[in-house]
DNA sequence: AGAATTTCGTTTACAAGGAAACAATTTTCT
DNA sequence: AGAAAATTGTTTCCTTGTAAACGAAATTCT
């Protein structure tokens, strides 16, 4: 008895084309930092550390006195959100908030002694984290990526 | 009359030190994207496009019948998520959803006439758009970019 | 000086997205 | 076959982030 086969290889959950999407910056860049942020958390979220947030305190921490709204330009956070982050640090006596002589709209945002000791205790693990995760590239592409983005962004190291 | 001027040369909102921040892959993906998306914004804001939405539909548009959690894996959408805005786009008459027999827990999800007469229509100014994303590079340079990115994701356009 | 405009942070009201528990189905393991 | 485990989509509740209108202070323009 001869038996016909259909074999239509879906291949299961194989292949799914994606296109000209695959292509698109902005949807890399929402994987890619989708990819950075879901290992971040494997590997560091039991210290109660968020990227977004640490970054805020390591701002502040390089830059002391530096206006809130500043912070929220650079970092891409919008300032209604920035308000809550903010106010929620100085709650947590992390952050200092001072309103200045020369510019009484504006606010000056200091660490505190506990706000320092924070960032410096886990800026190591955060930037060694950071720095994990290039590991799927070589050494040269890692950098090659991390100087196009900087250029692409406008962000230089140095300032 | 003397006077002595004390210039502190603040240079106002000048500088804002970033340090290792700025080299964090994490950081500057964050950036890059809301950067693309709010460009994408200001530019096709009007037609209603929103870039997660086209994404979907054009994956069904490519990939008839896939069930709606390979795509949301595959656009990094969590399935909580998903079944929202796919809901939602059954409810506009842009998206099919179907119990296939094989396996009758998934979803099997196709554009309906209108739905791929949405895709039609947009897909044009949505990846010219997702070209001109990338201006403020040389055409070497986004290649590049592109191609680490793809890399650093694990996407490629075939597939 | 005084009115109009701009800047800065805040508030409120909402949208986007995620975590966890759940029901229905299928698969695996005895 | 039948119990245990896994998969798939859904629901509910919650967190994160945004938009828009606002008040206080500073700046600009007569």
């Amino acid at each position: 008895m001869s038996r016909v086969q259909l074999v239509v290889d879906r291949s299961d959950e194989a292949e799914l084309r994606l296109g000209q999407l695959a292509g698109s910056l902005g949807f890399l860049f929402r994987v890619g930092q989708l990819e950075v942020f879901d290992n971040f958390f494997d590997q560091l979220g039991k210290s109660g550390l968020k990227p977004g947030e640490f970054s805020v305190l390591w701002v502040v921490h390089l830059n002391p006195g530096v206006r809130q709204g500043a912070v929220a330009e650079k970092l891409r956070i919008k300032r209604a959100h920035m308000t809550k982050l903010v106010r929620s640090f100085e709650e947590d006596g992390l952050i200092e908030r001072t309103i200045p002589e020369g510019d009484r709209r504006g606010i000056e945002l200091r660490l505190t002694r506990s706000g320092s000791a924070f960032v410096e205790d886990h800026a190591q693990e955060f930037f060694d984290y950071a720095q994990s995760e290039t590991d799927r590239l070589s050494p040269d592409e890692a950098a090659q990526l991390i100087a196009l983005l900087q250029k692409f962004t406008g962000l230089t190291p140095g300032s």
